[in-house]
DNA sequence: CAGTAATATATGCTTATCCGTATATATGTT
DNA sequence: AACATATATACGGATAAGCATATATTACTG
């Protein structure tokens, strides 16, 4: 599925994917709670959106207790790659994707590499 | 418009938007009826999709007699010019694209600056 | 084996997207 | 002016996308 383009463009269609798909370029592995507390939305709908992202490929997943952790799918595409690398350049310095990484860094209590490694 | 990411990524969520975008991309400007001839697709539907591209200030058209001619807009942000090229890259050896690419090429009477400059 | 925290899915609804067909506009030609 | 060519838009309908709320799953904890 994700060497489909018209699928891949599709996820980046949705701001909520977008938002999400940037963080992960950005901060390399996510889990939900992390990207719920700095999108500031409900975590239904961020699980949907994810499980979109999933289901095209274009992130992966992976299990650590009861934390699901999602990071952008390492076999992506070449210039799957650099269009994910060039987007995040393009909008990290621009709401909401500004905010959602200072929501993210200031984010009490974050699960993941941080804490438990 | 065109500095929304979302809006972008919408244009090129569509499999006939894409498809248009990339001969843009590889050929620099076209006219409609060479659109329409290389995608083999109804001249409305082409025109539709060409009419949400201008409007979100992706492309840029140019009358020239009863032709109008499009291309990639030239004032785009750097990242989606990246972004363009890239998927330019990765797609052109595929289908549909690949076929659209030859179909342009063959094209019989093409107007426009090979035959009239 | 309750209970709780983290995440996922189901349901019903609203809205947006895309399409084909028909028609309008606009330019050039006779 | 009438006509032909190139392109754009309008209309109605089908399909898909996104949402909020409620509920289900999964894995730890005691």
């Amino acid at each position: 599925m994700h060497t489909d383009p018209e699928i891949f463009f599709q996820m980046l269609a949705d701001a909520t994917r977008l938002r999400i798909t940037v963080l992960l370029q950005g901060y390399g592995e996510l889990c939900v709670c992390e990207l719920t507390h700095a999108l500031s939305l409900s975590q239904p709908k961020i699980s949907r959106h994810l499980g979109q992202l999933r289901e095209s490929e274009l992130v992966q997943a992976r299990r650590a207790g009861r934390w699901m952790y999602y990071r952008i799918h390492p076999d992506l595409p070449a210039w799957m790659q650099v269009v994910l690398r060039s987007t995040f350049d393009g909008v990290i310095k621009q709401s909401p994707q500004k905010e959602d990484a200072l929501s993210l860094e200031h984010m009490p209590n974050r699960p993941g590499a941080r804490c438990c490694a």
